[in-house]
Formats: structure tokens, sequence, C-alpha cells
DNA sequence: TGTACATCAGTGAACGCGCGTTCACTGATGTAC
DNA sequence: TGTACATCAGTGAACGCGCGTTCACTGATGTAC
């Protein structure tokens, strides 16, 4: 029946949304061209058209995937330390050199989220889709004493802190300004999700 | 001995800036076109090499530009509050629907400096340059009880906070979600900056 | 077992288009006499 | 005052290039008999 091994066409369209997933980080949806993806899966770009009906279908495909890729590598560690660390253990990992001088295999937001705006409407829908996963996610890795009501708002200002601190500590050419994003920061978005006599955002006072 | 009146080649050159401060910050730089500020200025394409060299020319100056542009306007509101209030004040006119809805008029950083990294040098220095410019502003502005040692770190995180909100903001196509990005940053941030009682983030446990 | 055939994933030339950039030209201006 | 000329900011056609997309083709495979 199959003329090929079973598997092979979703094999190849894997690797070619694998491929995507990384150059989309290195070079942005502009920067990013089918031939680029293709050639980079270790194909020829006449051939992209028989696994996806344009480009935007897959920019909005890999967006997905490039989540799934950076929640296994920045996800590791954070995943492994105890339940109320675990966010300060990711916030850690993202906020490293290596997360900064590696964004193909790293955070979709920082490289992507400033030109998303200028997107087809189904590469904004993907992009918002994977926005609120990573936003659920640093939800229930907030530690257990931050109440029910502040949680929602604590990881989204935990997410655009990590995401703006990156993306500047990557546009910077000065390296100690670029170390200086990331360290300033890590040590204040720790403290303020850390253990206890953490900084009060209840809207008290 | 001037042909035309005086300063009308520099005029001319002033509007090609504007333009393409307010284009840049609309489209990025992969997305603004030469044609597009020209036209934007009034003028045809073809002028363009009579006052810069080159595109990349172009970006670097209107970098500076749209800086002074989002100077005026978001830093409009901040100037006129009290000193220990300066710095709250603009995080609120930063993080208003009317900025995000306006990113040609607002800041350069959320759209911008995501693709950056990918930019020629010329384009990284003077991006460089302004984030420098606004982080000495920005640390200028921060109450004074805040001390001398934590000034420059605090600055670096209300910079990345109020940057990685408003692209977040944007990216979205959830206007409910978008509203509350704003709304949890510039609730977290002003209180992390605000009058005493403020967060702990000297260090100290 | 061997040969002709049908299938279909992948190839690579070709398309129209918009880009950055170049350049011969236009036409409004002030100058020379 | 009037006319021929030099200047130069701005025009618009043209260039080579890379892009997304299309399509006739290739060639490796399993099937039919």
């Amino acid at each position: 029946m199959t003329r090929y091994p079973a598997g092979h066409r979703e094999r190849t369209r894997q690797q070619i949304l694998d491929a995507a997933a990384r150059v989309l980080r290195e070079k942005g949806v502009d920067g990013m061209s089918v031939a680029d993806v293709m050639s980079s899966a270790g194909l020829t770009h006449g051939g992209f058209y028989a696994h996806f009906p344009n480009k935007d279908a897959l920019v909005a495909e890999a967006c997905g995937c490039a989540v799934n890729q950076s929640h296994a590598s920045l996800g590791a560690a954070a995943e492994s330390a105890p339940a109320d660390q675990k966010l300060a253990a990711y916030v850690r990992a993202y906020l490293s050199r290596t997360h900064r001088d590696e964004p193909g295999a790293g955070c979709l937001m920082p490289p992507l989220a400033g030109e998303i705006p200028r997107q087809a409407p189904e590469v904004r829908a993907a992009f918002t889709g994977q926005v609120k996963r990573m936003l659920k996610r640093t939800q229930n890795a907030l530690p257990a004493h931050v109440e029910e009501a502040d949680r929602e708002e604590m990881a989204m200002v935990v997410m655009a802190g990590l995401a703006g601190a990156m993306m500047l500590a990557r546009a910077v050419d000065d390296p100690t300004l670029s170390d200086r994003f990331l360290a300033a920061s890590r040590r204040v978005l720790t403290e303020m999700i850390g253990p206890e006599g953490e900084p009060d955002i209840s809207g008290k006072n």
C-alpha cells in the first residue's frame, strides 16, 4: 500500500516544523524564508507546498513547536526543583547567558513578539494561544504562598519581565550592559517571587 | 548664494527622519521600505540617497529621533509630576491603552528590540546608545528613597518590565488579555517603585 | 523470480513582485551681464 | 529691466536580487501478473 515507509511523510513534515521553529527564533518571521527552512531540513524549497498551504501556516504551527522545545530545555531545571522554587529555577535558566546566546533554541517571545502585531491573523492567533499556554505554566510554577487572586497578575508580570530583559540583553552590543540586564532582572524577579518576606503585591496599601 | 531658501535641504532631511522614526516603530526595520518612508515624507524614493548613504544609516539615525519623540509624548506627564512620583507617572503613561494603540508615536523598544540582534553593526550601535540614554533617564526619575547602589539595577528592571509588557500587550489578539498585561505590570511596577513600604530589593535577605 | 506499471515525495526552473540602489533627467531658483 | 546660464533638490525609469509560490518533471518504491 504505502510506497514509502509508513510515517515517512509525517516525519518529513515534522523535520520542516523543527527547522522552522529554530529559524523563526533566529531570524524572525520576516527574516525567515521558506527556502531557508527547507534547506535547514535537508530538502529543496519546491517540496514545501506538499506539506503546508503557505508560509503563514508554517509560522503559525511552528510557534507551538518552538514553545514545546523551549519548555523542554528551559523548563527542565525547573521541573526537578522543589514546588516552591520551581519558578525561581525557571527564572535563573531563562535569564542565563546560555539562553541569551542560543535564541534558536530558546523562548519564542523575545525574538518574535515585537513583529507579531504586523502578522496575518492566523499567525497572531497561534501566537496568542502560545502566550496563554506559557502564562498557565508560569502561574502553576508560582510558589504556594502567592494568593490565588494574585497569581494570574504575577504570572503576567514575570513573563513580561523575562521577555523584556532577554530582548534587551540580546539587542545591545555592549556585553557588560547585556550581562547587567540579565543579572538585574534575575535578582529582582527571584526576590519578588522568593520564599516568604516577598514584596507585597496584594494592593493593600 | 543659496538657490533654495536657507535650510531647505536640512528641513527635508528632518522630514525624512521624522517619517522614518514613525514608520520604523509601526513596521519594524525589515518591514520599513525606503519608498515607504519617502512617500510618508511627501517625496519620491529616488531622492533618498541625496540625504542618506543607505537604509541602515537612516535607521540608525531614526532611532535617536524616535526616542526624542517618545520622550516628548510619554515623558510629558512625568515631567510635571512631583519628584518622587515621576517614574510612577511615566509607568502609567507607558502602560496605557493610548500608548499600546499608537506604536508609531511610542517607545522604540517594544516594536524594534527583537529584531536588533539581526541588524547591521551600525544599527545595533545606535540602538544601544538609545537604550543607555533611556536607562539614564529612567534612573533619574526613580524616587529618592531608592538607594544609590540599587538605582541602575532598578532602572533596568523597570525598563525591561515596561518593554516586555507593552510588547506582549500588542502581540496578543485577545483585547481582554492585552488589557490585563498592561494593568498587571502597571500595578506591580508602580508599587515596586512606590513611595515607602516598597518591596525590599536591597538584597539583605 | 522477473518485468512493466502506478504512485508520490521530492526536485529545480520559472513566475511576478517588492526591495535597495543607481542614474539620466527635470524644473524651479538665483546669478551674470 | 531682461535674457542666458549655472545650480541642485527632487523625479521616475531601470538595475539586480531574493522572496513566496507554481509546476512539469524525476526517480525510488511497492504492486500486478
